[in-house]
DNA sequence: CATGAATGAGCCTTCATTCAT
DNA sequence: TATGAATGAAGGCTCATTCAT
């Protein structure tokens, strides 16, 4: 009888916990970090402040949870997307079709200011850079497999490797996903990628070349 | 007489301002601007928090004041620097060039965690963006004259318009200082700029395309 | 059991407010509501600055709290009062009888220094009017009341409605309570009352010009 | 030389002085006396802070200087006025006019604002009451004045005393005064006020009793 | 007489966190 | 596990007043 009521405390328990989080996810994405208090959260979630304390060690550590599932996430995303696609496609439409889909994910699923949170801390020396450092390393082995089948296949031609490229891939996106967070709402975040990565794809490309000087 | 007082009071008062503005530029160098009370920005100056409001509206105020210095300064070493240049040098080496002093006033003299600052502030709700939006209009109207002349000389060819290639650079520079921001002392930035730099170039270059071509 | 820890807490949670309120309370009859800081309020309530925000949205909301239960209780005393007069008295007796019970109770019950206060609030711009407005208004109905009667009656007769009457006779009262406060203690209230709510009345008593004009 | 010089100084002083005063008095009008800011003032008068404590000890010492003035000039206008009315007028007419006029001065020239501001000073135990104690008295000599004339010349008929009387009427003065500061702008102060008046003198008017008998 | 920079005490409010129950 | 009262440090800002010039 007592381990029921123990079982089912603690699974009231996981449950509020997860109503917690999932109000602080929606409320950073509204709003900064620093703007959103623990009140407004538990407010939310329909619980008090002691109870947050219950759960989480601070609003800190609350934060980082937040963001190492992000990331997470984020990569699994990536990648299982990435294995889905069929083998014989394009290497530059791959790396359009991955790029476009990295940034859905990041409107749909982390949302501007939750973006705006990550690239805020890594600018901050103090904060755990830990965390964070993981992300965009899915990013760039893909970025980096689908480089070098590109120039196996003779779709690409570069003097630079296949990891030197990705990197500078990864920077793209990365400076892309930082515009996007200063300039948030008045930037086409999907637009101006695919444009942005089409510009360095055409120098590499193959097959824009060859257009190009039969013309 | 009297004119001389009421000078050296000016004076005076000039030069609190700047030891306050100074102080705060150290400071929010160090941390992020919610992060550093006003309270410690004047004890460091060594006056009062009635002073700082004698001299600044607000910290918000204050924050703009450094933002548009910042931004005025950069760019008016861009533009004279771009002017200096010989008018016959081939488009793709200006635009290397006037990267390459970019990164240079960058590095010299603001220095990377200055940059790390401004980057910081751009990404606080906080600041109005009004001010921040501004910041790299000069450096767009120098690539943009680069690219329209390279076009026009048959050095460039592109589908795109000299107005919206001119935003991606300026994109993939701020893309790149981020990149530098968060990656210092372990990056390169000169190099790993031109490298960039030089694989945006590529897709629009003639000579390349030919080269490649022929070979 | 558990319960039982909750109304504990609670009643404490009452209770600190309680404690505030009345300190509150005592503080504003000595001063004015700008000169009284939350400090000082919770300095004498024993608690910590902080805790008055748990218990009032801010210094504002306080003042309206405190104002409102004034004239709530103000006004139920008045109107229990009122209602337990026998029918058949004459309505300038009735009028006179009620106008000493309201000095009777503000004599006792609130004491010169707590009128003051309220009087002083009512002069601070700060403070929001909506409430203060309600102030009165239980005395007001039931001086309609009572003159209309009286005109049914034809124990008076005037020329104006019952109620631009009854709203002259609460300023009346009003302007007498002033005097009061500022004239304590050298003000004898009832007496004072008595007798100009008595030349208000021999305006309109039909027995009084009727003897009058018998002499 | 040096007196003349001396002399000039003076005058411009005075003439300062007489701005900041008057700005005062307007922004005094326009609001409560604690929000209006030495700095509003100095600013409206286009001089420093500095300037200000030239000439005045304090913003209480302005405040007192200024209501002085108001309280002699009101005393000396009720009177001139009241002087300059034929000596035929019936006499409740002159107490109408009379009071009519007062109402005119206060709105005109005082303001509901620095009415409300000597108001809460007479509510505020620590305030030097003696400067605007003698608010009233000349208007209480003039009522006094008018009802003795009136009973002497069996216009009114009352047992009370014209002593007593006129403070009555002073008291409703006040009150109607105290109404218009809490209510202002919702109080149509001048119709209120005859009124109001008009009922009072209605117990003591021969000519009224007369009418309604003859009805 | 006039300036205006500087003061410093004070104000209201916020908020992450603790802890007894 | 959950509560919610209490904390206390900090924060941004205001303003009457002083004083050297």
């Amino acid at each position: 009888m007592e381990k029921r009521k123990n079982n089912r405390t603690k699974e009231q328990g996981a449950e509020t916990k997860k109503q917690i989080y999932a109000c602080a996810e929606k409320l950073f994405r509204a709003d900064d970090y620093q703007n959103v208090s623990v009140e407004a959260i538990t407010n939310m979630a329909g619980v008090t402040k002691g109870t947050f304390y219950v759960h989480f060690e601070s609003k800190d550590a609350l934060l980082l949870e937040l963001m190492m599932a992000y990331v997470k996430r984020m990569d699994m995303q990536y990648n299982s997307f990435f294995e889905g696609l069929p083998d014989e496609m394009a290497s530059a439409d791959v790396i359009l079709t991955v790029v476009d889909k990295i940034i859905e994910l990041m409107t749909d699923q982390l949302g501007c200011q939750n973006m705006r949170a990550v690239y805020r801390m890594q600018l901050s020396s103090t904060v755990k850079m830990e965390v964070v450092k993981g992300y965009g390393r899915k990013m760039y082995k893909i970025f980096q497999e689908i480089l070098e089948r590109g120039v196996q296949r003779q779709e690409f031609i570069t003097k630079l490797s296949p990891e030197v490229l990705a990197r500078h891939f990864v920077m793209a996106i990365r400076g892309l996903t930082y515009e996007w967070c200063i300039r948030y709402p008045d930037f086409d975040f999907k637009q101006e990628a695919s444009m942005h990565i089409g510009l360095l794809l055409d120098g590499i490309r193959v097959d824009k070349i060859y257009n190009l000087v039969i013309k």
